[in-house]
DNA sequence: TTACACTGTTTCACAACCGAAACATTTGAG
DNA sequence: CTCAAATGTTTCGGTTGTGAAACAGTGTAA
C-alpha cells in the first residue's frame, strides 16, 4: 500500500505544500499544523503540558498556537472540571473539515505520482 | 505503490511534521519549504519571477526566503550573464543533503504506517 | 539616444512568532 | 491552615515574515 521511494516522498510533499501555499487560506506554521494533527489523530485528552512535551517545545508556544487556531475555529479550549488547573483541547467541526480537506489533497497528489 | 487512504495521509503528515518540529534544526516556514522543494525537484532554470508566479506569492516573498535560505546554505544565487536582469537560483550540496534527509524521514514514517 | 518595459531588491509600517521569565490559579501534602 | 508544586497564561525584548510601494539596474525598440 504505502511503499514510498524517497523521490516520490519529496514530490508528494512539494505538491501538497504548493497546494497549501497557493490557496487563499492563511498559512498555518509547521508547528501549528503539528499541533492540529496531534489533537485530531492522537487519542484525547490533550493538555497544553502534554502537547508541549510531545512536540518538544515550550508551553507558551502551545498557548499561542491555540490562541491563533482558536480564533480560526480549528480547535476549542475547555477547563478540566476534575482538575481545574488543566485545560483540555477539543476538536471542532471546522477543524475536522480542515483536516479532511488536507487529507484528500495529499491523497490526490499521491495518486498523480503513482 | 502509492495508494494512500486519507487517514494514512494525515498520519504520515503528522509523523513527518513532528519529526521536523522536534528536531533542533531551525524550522523552515511552509513557504520556504515549498520554494526549496521546487528548486530541487523542478527542472532549472529558476528565477525569482518564475517562483513567485509558480507559488502565487509576491516577489519580495521569494527574495526574502532566498536571503534566509541562502544564509543557511540551502540555496545559492547567481546573476544570469545572458540577461543580467535575471537571478538564477541554484542548488547546493547542503541543500541536497537537507532534502535527502527529509525524503528519508518521510519514507521512514510511511513504512511505519504500512 | 531616449523612452519604456522588465528584472530583482529594498523600504515602510505592521503583525506574528520566539524563548525566558514572571505571573495567577488550583491542588495537595504536611 | 500553610506552603510548595503544578497547571496554563502573560509579559518582555528581540527576531522574522508580510504586502504595498518605491527603487536601481538591465534590456529593447522607436
Amino acid at each position: 500500500m504505502v511503499d514510498l521511494k524517497s523521490g516520490q516522498a519529496l514530490s508528494l510533499w512539494q505538491k501538497s505544500m504548493l497546494e497549501q501555499v497557493r490557496g487563499s487560506d492563511p498559512d498555518l506554521t509547521v508547528r501549528q499544523l503539528a499541533i492540529l494533527l496531534t489533537v485530531y489523530l492522537d487519542p484525547p485528552p490533550h493538555t497544553v503540558r502534554g502537547l508541549a512535551s510531545h512536540l518538544n517545545v515550550t508551553k507558551p508556544v502551545i498557548t499561542r498556537a491555540l490562541d491563533t487556531m482558536g480564533i480560526m475555529g480549528l480547535v476549542a479550549r475547555r477547563r478540566d472540571e476534575r482538575d481545574r488547573r488543566n485545560v483540555l483541547i477539543q476538536r471542532t467541526v471546522k477543524g475536522s473539515e480542515y483536516l479532511e480537506r488536507l487529507g484528500d489533497l495529499v491523497v490526490e497528489q499521491a495518486r498523480e505520482i503513482g
